[in-house]
RNA sequence: GGGCGGUUAGCUCAGCGGUAGAGCACUACGUUGACAUCGUAGGGGCCACUGGUUCGAUCCCAGUACCGCCCA
């Protein structure tokens, strides 16, 4: 027997276990189906569970878990990334507490900490994802740094490389002088700060006397000015184009040019040239032929030997510029101003743009068939609206830096001659081989000391998960995958990479749809953040409310174009789904209810049971129909609401009278037992896929001889054919008559316990015989004496109720309070009265009529009689108390 | 500056060309043999504003205001 109340902790664990144990995430069990394929997106190696997790993966586990039950060869790809620079990160700070560094230690032996510290405690997320029941086909899980994915990524390197798509360059990098890497415009974080605009007087060189006044936000770097530019058309310099300023502080001679970038309404008008420490500089240098003058080294400090400045930080030497420019009378004035600053994500101190050798990818030109594919419709973003930002970023590619001076990564696979020369291959082997042909057999080759960005191997993760460079069973059946879910933050980073090389290594789309997923906030609607201290721990809810109740959460709360405002009421209150859903299986536990033996409903005479199947047959459709269109919260509504008030509130008491009276017929019981079982199999069924344990654990409860487990069932089959408008119309008018009464029951103060003795008047053939099927019902749900059909209704001591054609009259005798009798018909009356008005307005229209659809008009019209006749019987009642 | 989204009950959100729904919260009653993590009943909304299209607009279109996010 069930206990009285659902405890989650004790079958969550259990459960998992069984299912991971008995093979049941597998791939590969059905052979003959069709595929339906996840990759995970890989979480980092270091990360644990947030928020954002659990949604991705609840959202993910539920169209696994739909696709296994609806029969298909399911694969969830799991596995994690290394996180390059996380992970770093990770590890230095540890070293950093022994007092040592990575430096001290050296290259090999670091890395060989940090796969220590990845095997000892990398990866408790996966443990994470499996206490949320992440039906993940966990023997297959990879690494982004494996050997196989590690033999892809050198793979890849190399035929880019060799197709020209991989080059060496020296250009502008956003340099991280923390982390002292190059990093990825997409890793820098632009934000406004309260800063300053220094203005500064720039002699002329032939005259010292006159000067111009720039303007910068950045005084340390004019000691790498090259020019000082003006826009071409703005009249007040035009005699100075062309002419040479003595810079300050150096004494070197620089240009004034003519060029647009030049803001006539910013400052002066003139602006000072820094093309090796500023992107829009560099542009505008590279328009001009100016030298570029690199005046800070790796570690953002000057380094300009024999200059006062030499050795002193960016910000040191900011406040030495200034003054020495004030001592020289050359400082106009300091106005306080809002400026952008670049910082790095992950380290979060000031990027500076800086002139280094790195490797690109030609992302311009991979980008053209993820572009088509996207165009083509081969691959879709649910929600649609993501294509733009995906074409928006796509259009304007810029070369994708990709090389990082970090050492835990791949290690970039080129190798350099003394000359300079770099020779590209998979391994130090071949790279010989090639240096020996072009440069002879004593030649001594250093492999380059950079790493790849991560997000170099995680583009290749659909198809390097499944086996690729090798041409692997796995690889022909499972690619491309279905359907990636994930965050709109990395359509960038992720997603648009992932379409370039899986078009250009496969020939094919990585996925057919990209479902990108809400943002989740807190319950005020802030963005989580560990600063803001509103970090909400999905473990913590697991812990309190079950993983169950979670997961349900986050798939109602799931609408497609909002984000999430989760709030712990919502957590709770599917908690207390559970627990409902628990007992209504607990009282079929009592009433000698099962499992079904059968997919397709039992055969049933009864209305109440013709009426429950075709309310499950209109939820299955629904249900189905939301997830194939990957709207989550409409699938979860529809299962909740049949769940909790079809099935329990309305069925489970129906069908009580048929199962537990003294004169139980034993056939018509027999019937309601198999459909109960029936339907509430196709409950767990339905809400498996979301509530993956409870359901699980039901199943079991209420059959033991089971067929398979839950998650192995089967989706349900019974299909529109199955409803019976008959049986809904029969029911529906029990439904409003029991409903009926009871409201004007707690109206007029009748005790809720009380039974009270009614009649029944005006029934019709139909109607009588809807009542007489379902009397007992009806008396119970009603708390009636009985119902009497009567010719004339009595006028004394009633409560009247107008249902339809029937009026029923509730007998009190000496408790009715005349008054309120009156009061309570009368505002009955009004509202019929308000919508008659209201149809016969729109009935009265000429247009209405002639333009309207003739179904629209149909119904209107037919609402009015209706109201017109409960008008009439509400008036009728009315006479009565008179 | 460019792009995207939002504005519906006290709160969080669905919805749809035919004058509005859910959950939570609130009020009253309630221990009826599944369930108080519950049941029954109830109150509560000029669907942001202004125009337009339409027989009819919360819904479609245009604009305005405010709020968010992304990119420069």
């Amino acid at each position: 027997m069930l206990s009285k109340v659902y405890d989650p902790g004790e079958i969550e664990t259990k459960w998992f276990r069984h299912w991971e144990a008995s093979g049941a995430f597998r791939c590969g069990q059905r052979p003959d189906a069709d595929p339906y394929v996840i990759v995970i997106p890989p979480p980092n190696v270091t990360g644990s569970l947030h928020v954002g997790h659990a949604l991705n993966n609840s959202l993910q586990d539920i169209l696994i878990r739909f696709e296994r039950l609806r029969g298909k060869d399911v694969l969830w790809q799991p596995g994690m990334d290394h996180a390059g620079i996380a992970t770093q990160m990770v590890v230095e700070r540890q070293l950093d507490a022994e007092g040592r560094s990575r430096r001290d230690m050296g290259r090999d032996a670091f890395v060989e900490r940090v796969w220590t510290w990845k095997e000892q405690s990398g990866g408790t997320i996966e443990g994470q994802l499996k206490r949320l029941g992440a039906s993940a086909d966990w023997d297959r899980s990879r690494f982004t740094m494996d050997d196989g994915l590690s033999r892809a990524v050198r793979r890849v390197f190399v035929r880019l490389y060799e197709q020209g798509l991989i080059y060496r360059d020296k250009r502008l990098v956003n340099w991280d002088p923390k982390l002292q890497t190059a990093i990825s415009d997409l890793e820098v974080e632009n934000k406004e700060v309260d800063g300053h605009f220094w203005h500064f007087r720039y002699p002329l060189a032939d005259d010292p006397a006159q000067h111009l006044v720039v303007a910068t936000t950045r005084p340390e770097t004019m000691l790498g000015d090259t020019a000082v530019a003006v826009h071409p058309e703005d009249e007040r310099y035009q005699h100075l184009i062309g002419q040479m300023i003595r810079l300050p502080l150096t004494g070197r001679l620089i240009p004034i040019v003519a060029d647009t970038h030049a803001d006539p309404e910013q400052g002066s008008g003139a602006v000072k040239i820094t093309p090796a420490h500023d992107f829009n500089d560099f542009e505008v240098g590279k328009r001009h032929d100016l030298p570029q003058i690199n005046v800070l080294d790796a570690h953002a400090c000057i380094d300009l030997d024999g200059t006062p400045y030499h050795g002193l930080d960016r910000y040191a030497a900011r406040k030495a510029v200034v003054a020495d420019m004030e001592a020289a009378g050359r400082l106009v004035q300091v106005e306080a101003k809002k400026v952008m600053m670049p910082y790095g994500d992950r380290s979060g101190v000031v990027i500076e743009p800086w002139l280094t050798d790195q490797w690109y990818v030609d992302a311009e030109t991979l980008a053209q068939p993820a572009i088509r594919a996207v165009e083509e419709g081969r691959t879709r973003f649910v929600p649609e609206n993501w294509t733009k930002t995906y074409y928006e970023w796509m259009r304007n590619i810029q070369p994708w830096c990709i090389s990082r001076q970090l050492w835990w990564g791949h290690r970039i696979p080129a190798w350099y001659a003394p000359d300079g020369q770099v020779f590209v291959g998979h391994d130090e082997a071949e790279a010989y081989a090639k240096a020996r042909a072009a440069l002879g057999p004593d030649v001594v080759l250093t492999q380059d000391d950079d790493v790849l960005d991560t997000w170099f191997s995680s583009a290749l993760w659909p198809f390097s998960t499944l086996g690729w460079p090798d041409e692997t069973p796995e690889l022909a059946k499972y690619y491309p995958t279905a359907t990636l879910v994930t965050g709109f933050d990395i359509i960038f980073f992720w997603v648009a990479r992932m379409m370039m090389m899986g078009l250009h290594f496969q020939d094919e789309v990585p996925f057919k749809t990209v479902y990108v997923t809400s943002l989740v906030r807190d319950a005020q609607g802030q963005k989580m953040s560990k600063s803001k201290g509103n970090v909400v721990d999905p473990l913590d809810y697991v812990e309190r409310f079950g993983a169950d109740a979670l997961r349900f959460t986050m798939a109602a709360m799931e609408s497609q174009g909002r984000d999430i405002k989760l709030a712990e009421s919502r957590v709770e209150g599917y908690r207390n789904f559970s627990t409902k859903l628990w007992n209504a299986s607990r009282f079929c536990q009592m009433n000698g209810i099962g499992g079904s033996d059968t997919v397709a409903p039992p055969p049933a005479t009864l209305t109440v049971n013709r009426w429950i199947v075709s309310e499950v047959a209109a939820t299955v459709a629904a249900v189905t129909e939301a997830l194939d269109a990957f709207r989550f919260d409409a699938a979860a509504s529809a299962i909740y609401h049949f769940t909790w008030h079809t099935f329990c509130d309305w069925y489970v008491e129906f069908i009580k009278p048929l199962l537990q009276g003294d004169d139980v017929d034993t056939a018509l019981a027999a019937e309601t037992r198999a459909v109960a079982g029936w339907a509430l199999d196709q409950i767990l069924v339905l809400l498996h896929p979301f509530m993956p344990f409870i359901t699980e654990e039901l199943w079991h409860a209420l059959k033991d001889d089971r067929a398979s487990d839950l998650i192995a069932a089967q989706w349900p089959t019974v299909g529109s054919q199955a409803i019976d408008a008959a049986a809904r119309d029969e029911m529906a008018w029990i439904i409003k008559l029991i409903g009926e009464i009871r409201s004007a029951r707690s109206e007029m103060n009748v005790p809720a316990g009380a039974r009270v003795p009614a009649q029944i008047a005006d029934l019709d053939a139909t109607t009588t015989g809807w009542l007489d099927r379902n009397r007992e019902m009806v008396l119970r749900l009603a708390r009636l004496d009985g119902v009497e059909p009567v010719a004339g209704l009595p006028t004394q001591g009633v409560v009247q109720i107008v249902v339809g054609e029937a009026t029923v009259a509730l007998l009190l005798q000496d408790v009715l309070d005349f008054d309120a009798e009156r009061a309570r018909l009368a505002k009955a009356r009004d509202k019929a009265e308000k919508e008659i008005r209201s149809l016969q307005g729109r009935l009265a229209n000429e247009n209405f009529i002639a333009k309207a659809k003739p179904e629209v008009v149909e119904d209107a019209r037919a609402k009015l009689v209706d109201e017109q006749a409960t008008v009439a019987r509400i008036d009728a009642a009315l006479a009565r108390l008179a």
